[in-house]
DNA sequence: ACCTGAACACCGTTCAAGT
DNA sequence: ACCTGAACACCGTTCAAGT
């Protein structure tokens, strides 16, 4: 089956495969091994374990935003370039529904991610901030700017299949006791098909949300 | 040594305990169990297995929110009245540090959270603003809404004991390679202790978001 | 250098059995 | 009604052994 010997990249890169097709509790070593044609024990040759091959999944992620951004023009603004890097990022999270949980639950904070955020400093600085405005900014963005809002709302990327019978099933009793709620999606009509506020995450929302901050930054007067 | 017979309540209570003094991953039937002076099996009498376990931890750290706010008083300003409650939140999810990780991986949101966004629609309707605004306030707030910000930055919350040796060992070629990050943790100089960006979480960083986003609410003209 | 088999210490969970 | 023991199907991982 598989000519190519085992390696780092080519045990990542299956993880990322898995994952992306059976979520994050598929990935198992066993499993990994198995879709590799390979014994569980070779992968720890390659990889320090468990853990080992979450940070490396983690890393590669943070790779695929770093090309994302890599590939957008760079127009000088330091909002468009931010709302771009953004965006950028928030597709590759599209691509990957379990890698916001997968980063949130990392302990030790990939280097690319520290990259990542320093180009974000790089580019407030150089739009006239000061270091105060870049920090608060940071904390304000958080993952937003990695590309995905909290997952409160969406339970698909919690890592198994989005499943909402159960939500379903009283909905009728919810609206009742959720009055405001209910009115408001009424209101709304976002989609008939949405049980409440499931799947609302939608590049709409996320992007009134980056707007919100960047007029928030920039009315913090830090530019000139 | 327990003489009060097991009930759903009592291993609630003790799960708590654990995963305050251990984290979640501590939080096992077995080891459940065995606090609770008693064999793993017992548990399922009560509670539907390990994921009905950790459904309802998460339904009591929503209680404990709605207790929190219940105690702080009324002004009848909407925007006092969302600050105090994200605020009453913070609280809570300070004395829990496993709820955020926790909250986030569910996949079927607990009852609690609705009646709790619901409460948070109706403040905004009264308040003056369309069920438009409301929806994109309730995306904008995010998880900040229950007290806690993105967690990319915090490793404590994941689960297990707060580890950085790491980190702090490279820290000299981490400056090197991060040129804005660290003249900003200079120039903030935050606190002496501090690797990079990690703890930075604090009041101040919180509130600042949230600031910023009531701002940006109020802004939005839906109020009058 | 690279991969494997058997074994160990854990999980959550089922199921028949105890009181 | 409430709790238990033994057993099952999974985990991640160690370690000595194969090639």
């Amino acid at each position: 089956m598989s000519r190519k010997p085992l390696s780092r990249e080519r045990a990542l890169a299956a993880a990322v495969t898995l994952a992306d097709a059976e979520g994050l509790k598929a990935l198992t070593m066993r499993r990994l091994a198995a879709d590799l044609g390979v014994e569980a024990m070779s992968l720890y040759y390659h990889l320090p374990g468990k853990e080992g091959l979450l940070d490396g999944l983690a890393e590669t992620v943070i790779g695929e935003i770093e090309a994302a951004v890599a590939r957008t023009a760079d127009t000088g603004d330091w909002r468009t370039s931010l709302r771009q890097r953004f965006l950028s990022a928030r597709e590759v999270m599209l691509r990957h529904p379990w890698a916001p949980g997968l980063l949130s639950s990392r302990r030790t904070i990939p280097f690319g991610v520290y990259a990542y955020y320093d180009a974000i400093v790089g580019t407030l600085i150089a739009g006239g901030f000061s270091h105060r405005v870049a920090h608060r900014a940071l904390h304000a963005f958080g993952s937003l700017a990695l590309g995905f809002a909290q997952e409160i709302f969406s339970p698909a990327a919690a890592g198994g299949t989005m499943d909402v019978e159960a939500t379903e099933a009283d909905l009728p009793a919810m609206a009742e006791a959720l009055p405001h709620l209910s009115a408001m999606m009424a209101a709304e009509a976002h989609d008939a098909a949405d049980p409440m506020l499931g799947w609302c995450d939608s590049q709409v929302e996320f992007e009134f949300t980056i707007d919100l901050l960047l007029d928030g930054i920039e009315r913090t007067g830090g530019q000139g």
